[in-house]
DNA sequence: CTTGATTTATAGCCCTGGCTACATTTCTGT
DNA sequence: ACAGAAATGTAGCCAGGGCTATAAATCAAG
């Protein structure tokens, strides 16, 4: 415990917690966002049924994910059809992977085992900062 | 579990999906309890208008989640009196004071901001497993 | 001790993201 | 072509975590 400026066991600020929720609300979207560009890059096309089958959920719950991807203007979609991402969509789905892809790696680079990584990598990419994500990069970097 | 050890940025498995959404449904519970926890060493009690306020949340949202730490048996509460955390909820609120430490100090040592470090620490903290806080630490102390 | 401010509780609403059950449509194989 | 299988859609339920509005209890002065 040496170098901090305010001490370490700081006192979280309600706009830590209000963040941390936002970026919550977005993760949904950013993975399902990303496994419809899987899906697309390995079948050519994202079926609801593979989408639940790959998220671990039941199809209508993978049907109501899709519909506010749509929503939001992310995905498109006609009955009975498979998704398809619009170019903000693919977008953000190249972003997220990229992001996964550094996640990984730095916690692997600092020592945690690769399926370990992996892991934990699906809930932590959510809440990395383009800040911290930057200085992932750095550190990947300079190694 | 047998995954194929080949592929390295490949597709995720469902069960990450499944095990991101269960550290989520945490998240919630050791926020509350790591900040009552704070509370109780500031002011000697936590009252209900002081977690909200530092939470970012209004106060009936406060006492639901209250509510759902008592229910789990992570805290106790009478009618109109401070809330205290249980053995159990203390304990809690030990270890996730403790790995958010941990992870705040990891991003430090790669390079992020302190600030910065603070905010996501945030909400990756939920998602840290015990695995890689293991690494996190062990790669903190050989530098 | 009474009153007004503060704090806590409660009711009720919204949205999200799970689920099951059931209806409908599309696909497939004979 | 058509029947059965598979996929998709839809309805309705639940829990969680936000919110506002309102009621009730406690606290702090005067």
């Amino acid at each position: 415990m040496s170098d901090n400026t305010a001490d370490e066991g700081q006192v979280p600020t309600p706009e830590r917690f209000t963040q941390a929720r936002a970026a919550q609300s977005m993760a949904v979207l950013e993975d399902y966002a990303e496994m419809i560009d899987d899906l697309a890059q390995e079948m050519g096309e994202a079926r609801i049924t593979d989408i639940a089958a790959r998220m671990g959920v039941t199809h209508p719950t993978a049907t109501k994910a899709v519909a506010r991807l749509k929503r939001e203007g992310l995905a498109v979609s006609r009955p009975y059809r498979g998704v398809f991402l619009t170019e903000e969509g693919a977008a953000l789905a190249a972003r997220v992977r990229m992001r996964h892809r550094v996640v990984v790696d730095l916690l692997v680079a600092v020592g945690v085992p690769q399926e370990t990584a992996e892991i934990d990598a699906e809930g932590l990419e959510h809440h990395v900062s383009d800040v911290t994500l930057k200085a992932f990069e750095a550190f990947l970097a300079r190694r």
